[in-house]
DNA sequence: CCACAGATGAGAATGATTCTCAAAATCAAC
DNA sequence: GTTGATTTTGAGAATCATTCTCATCTGTGG
């Protein structure tokens, strides 16, 4: 089964369990998110789901989000500033933490399992269940200009692609 | 030395280094960050701050903080949502995490040296050098009812204090 | 005591998100 | 396919935290 299939049959469920309904802006915003690389923010959302659909609002943008969220297939990471990012979880509903480089904006993906059974141990000594944690790492590049790709260790190449 | 003249003298150190003022405002600032407890909101800082100078302006709690945070006294941390908290660093610069139940709000600090050292690992693998990190676990009490004190635990006690 | 850079307070401005409400769309039942 | 109850939507207003603007005031070194 798809990855598309798993999350469309998952936000069904979680609409079927409550009585809501499958609007077209809901199957846009889904889309979107499907079509768009992991990390998405709001604005590039909302941008992308305006490409086919101008006439969505923002509210509806920022509620059919919500949704999403409480129906489990869209994780939201604080992972700058005020800057809030969204991404689909996967169909394994495998847990995943970021490394994010503060200069030029790359986001590494990381799981760790010493740090997820830490965790649990941290919390079990207080007394709690984890409902959810986040883990955000930022750095900076150990050795500028050794990086093959990204934009804070060759500033100059944005213009010029590979020529 | 105490707390207090450690994280004085840091901040004066801070000031001279850019030539800026040593006010009343900034003075009643730290005084009212010294006098609260652990974790602060902008919202408990600035009726704080209020309580002995009124006349201090929204705009310069923000400014003060932001110029504490540059000093190197102050640190923030996005334990909730859209809530932001403060808090004093330590004289020994220890750093710590957050543990956090999302029920009764009650905050936990740790400090892990498997993660950290996990940490330390992951941004080598992807040839970053951290430069900070934020890691917050949300939980709930796992067995209701045994805390002594927490308000979720024990939601009626909170109008009766010990009669 | 002076002068000047830096700081302040009040309120306006911003930016992201949420709310309001009338009109439109969905969907199950007929 | 029509109906009707219910949910959803779009537009703009409202909210909330934070930042900015600017005239005025203050701290500091001379």
């Amino acid at each position: 089964m798809s990855r598309t299939d798993t999350i469309q049959r998952q936000l069904q469920r979680h609409l079927n369990a409550r009585g809501l309904k499958r609007t077209r802006q809901r199957e846009r915003i889904l889309t979107a998110l499907l079509e768009l690389p992991g990390h998405v923010t709001m604005e590039q959302l909302a941008r992308h789901v305006a490409l086919e659909r101008p006439g969505i609002g923002q509210a509806t943008v920022y509620r059919t989000v919500k949704l999403f969220e409480d129906a489990g297939i869209l994780e939201r990471h604080a992972l700058q500033g005020a800057q809030v990012h969204y991404e689909l979880v996967t169909p394994q509903g495998e847990h995943h933490d970021h490394l994010v480089c503060v200069t030029c904006g790359r986001i590494f993906e990381f799981s760790d399992p010493v740090i997820e059974a830490r965790q649990e141990a941290l919390a079990a000594q207080h007394g709690l269940r984890i409902l959810s944690h986040s883990h955000v790492i930022r750095g900076e590049c150990a050795q500028p200009g050794r990086c093959e790709d990204c934009a804070c260790c060759h500033p100059d190449e944005g213009s010029k692609p590979s020529s």
